[in-house]
DNA sequence: TTTTACGTACAGTTTAAACTGTACAAACTT
DNA sequence: AAGTTTGTACAGTTTAAACTGTACGTAAAA
């Protein structure tokens, strides 16, 4: 038996918790969900998150989906049981840590990508056009610069998963 | 004299730049504005920049603060010239890497001591009420979790800034 | 003192993100 | 095979973030 004490802290642990989990990239109903089911160490589906956190069961589809694409939580099989389940994975800083490193590295290395284009169609245009003036900065030397800022800190975080 | 071609070229080295800046929690206007200035090197006025982005100066103003607020560019001053002026600073990665850390140890504290504020709160209540069921997890203990796991992230952004 | 120029507060608008509801395909049940 | 149940696609709505325009306080200029 639940009493009314537990679920008001419940709550309140929950609410606190999910805002940190929000900066991490997540969307507001996405923390909240993974708070929830952290904290009731629960398995559930998705019609039981819906009734629990009063949200459309849409929500809890794809809330679910982009927690596990995360690895965030898992999905768990019981025989007879048509509907799908789900848990929290426990070890919170791992699993925080190294998703958000893996969305940085991405990120950071899909840009990287983008300005060596520009630096390759920047070789077939004419050289004067775009050095003719010394007054403004050279943006090839620019260029030169964002991509090493880019390198690092792709190196950055991609050094912080050790 | 700044040809066609190299403002092109310019405007793709920028929107591109801007992307990244926006993952270190910058608003788009602001990241263009940054990347803007970064690039040209330019000493510029609000009206100047309202011009070249094309937006209002309303939004130069506040973006510039905030900019400035994170410590990516600076007001300069010069004798007999009333208008504010600022200028991107250039060391890159050491800035970004610094404002963002900050940001996450501010926030991550910050929860902490709302959980903290729960705890004690806990403390004040009916033990029995909360920890009467011995099916459902023991709240008190997932609260020491979520306090650690807060911890491990303040200091783990924290050690990154040497 | 009056006038002009500048930055920003604030309310309002636009744009994007988050979330919902219906409707449907796939899989299971009878 | 027909009837249920389940998850999700997709279009639509709501909510929040981003940006604009007017209007005003402050400070320099006349």
């Amino acid at each position: 038996m639940i009493t009314h004490e537990k679920q008001v802290l419940m709550k309140k642990i929950m609410n606190e918790f999910a805002k940190t989990v929000e900066l991490f990239g997540l969307t507001p109903l996405e923390a909240r969900l993974f708070a929830y089911l952290y904290l009731t160490e629960d398995i559930m589906t998705l019609d039981e998150m819906s009734e629990a956190l009063g949200k459309s069961k849409t929500s809890m589809s794809t809330s679910i989906r982009g927690l596990a694409e995360l690895n965030l939580v898992s999905r768990v099989w019981r025989k007879g049981v048509r509907k799908d389940l789900y848990r929290a994975n426990t070890q919170l800083f791992k699993l925080f840590i190294t998703s958000y490193m893996n969305k940085w590295v991405d990120a950071t290395n899909h840009r990287k990508e983008g300005l060596y284009e520009i630096k390759k169609w920047l070789q077939t245009q004419d050289k004067d056009a775009i050095h003719s003036d010394d007054t403004a900065p050279d943006l090839d030397e620019k260029l030169d610069q964002i991509i090493t800022f880019h390198k690092q800190v792709a190196t950055f975080f991609n050094n912080l998963q050790k």
